[in-house]
DNA sequence: AAATAAAACTGATCTATATCATACTTATTG
DNA sequence: CAATAAGTATGATATAGATCAGTTTTATTT
């Protein structure tokens, strides 16, 4: 019997849904009226775990983490392209607060809605709330997947993983600059920074990439496919 | 500085919010005509990861696991006793099968719901929409949590996390039959039978919880706390 | 361009935890 | 109520990967 899922998973959360194609014309009125836009330089916080949520984010240039907070490790949940939304799980009854920090990888650019309206929207139109779901339902799929990877996978296997990811889910080639540093790939993979180093080593010794600076080739797809299969 | 949430969490998912109150009565009728209600025995599986999903599952009596199949290893993703639903995050736009499996740790009683009937009716009822959208957001405080401690806490912290959860949020006891075998333990913490086992003996080493055979008593509560905070 | 800071890298050491092998106990079944 | 299976327990061994302590390289600042 073939595995059913989760095995060969990825970290990157890139939505092909938007709910705002839900909205009308006077809904998206309402939410252009009550957005603001900010610009952060990379290396910046934009939203911190614990503390008071008064929007949701929605990121339209840019590339940033959304993580755990921890002691003395923070935990990379997922790594989120430009597109998407940020802090989506805090609205539930009772919560007030942002349950995930959120910092960018790279300059990025970001709209944010006031949480209210963005409630009284879902609380209005059952169709852009569906959509809401959807946007949850997919995210939680990708955070499954890497909750078993990061439980279950070895390090050369979550490594593979993740450059595989970067490439087919961020960067759309094999070939591209990484903007996260060996201690980012750490805290994404679960890893020691040392450790990301010598399995990269490990990779390269072994033909299936080249990396030279912040540029990184995978040469062999097929072998680091397997590899994070196996795990 | 206080730790922001995450470090002391537990396992399983016991939502006070029901999404059914905000049903009204015609539509509370609809699902009633579309709905099946099964008996379960102990051990016995409710659903299958991969499968198609074409009910959402109401938990009314018993108390199951949610898990990832996996080779060799499965991962438990919450423990959920009556009360809840089951299959939540397979409804999302272009998907139709479960997303993970569940299994009864005890005989178990469920009410399948057609899960067009129930969408239909987040479509068209926005405020029960919006109940969905916090029992999903709930439940991913619930899993973000537990991702966190998987991977960062070592092998006492996480038992004592379990224990403690067992006794505080499903037998509302601090002295409970344990329904769950050595192994279930391991699933549940991504320990290994014979470390569960040995950590087990540390604590009644310890003087921190007794045990006859399924019985298990939580003494020492402080200190059992303390090593769930220290992991 | 020199000075400083931050990443990247390397090797040696250590340890938490899995794995294996085997014995014992408690359930389940014919 | 034997017989068989499933679950629990324990000791010995192995190892993946972290941690520590450095060195070298690349960025950033003055």
């Amino acid at each position: 019997m073939h595995n059913t899922g989760y095995t060969n998973t990825c970290t990157v959360y890139n939505s092909k849904l938007s709910c705002f194609e839900e909205l009308t014309e006077s809904e998206l009125k309402i939410i252009e009226e009550n957005k603001v836009i900010v610009n952060y330089r990379k290396g910046e916080n934009i939203c911190k775990q614990g503390s008071f949520a008064s929007h949701i984010i929605y990121l339209s240039e840019g590339l940033v983490k959304v993580y755990l907070e921890g002691n003395p490790k923070n935990l990379i949940l997922k790594i989120s392209p430009s597109g998407n939304l940020i802090g989506l799980p805090s609205i539930y009854e009772g919560n007030n607060v942002f349950l995930y920090s959120a910092a960018t990888y790279t300059d990025s650019v970001v709209e944010l809605i006031d949480i209210n309206i963005f409630k009284q929207l879902i609380q209005e139109n059952a169709k852009f709330a569906y959509r809401v779901i959807s946007v949850l339902n997919e995210h939680a799929v990708q955070i499954y997947g890497r909750f078993y990877c990061l439980t279950n996978k070895q390090l050369h296997g979550r490594l593979a993983d993740i450059l595989l990811c970067l490439a087919q889910r961020i960067f759309y080639e094999m070939e591209f600059d990484l903007p996260l540093s060996r201690n980012d790939l750490a805290e994404l993979t679960g890893m020691s920074t040392e450790s990301v180093i010598r399995v990269m080593k490990d990779f390269k010794d072994d033909g299936l990439i080249e990396t030279s600076g912040k540029a990184i080739k995978i040469i062999n797809y097929e072998m680091m496919n397997r590899i994070s299969e196996v795990g």
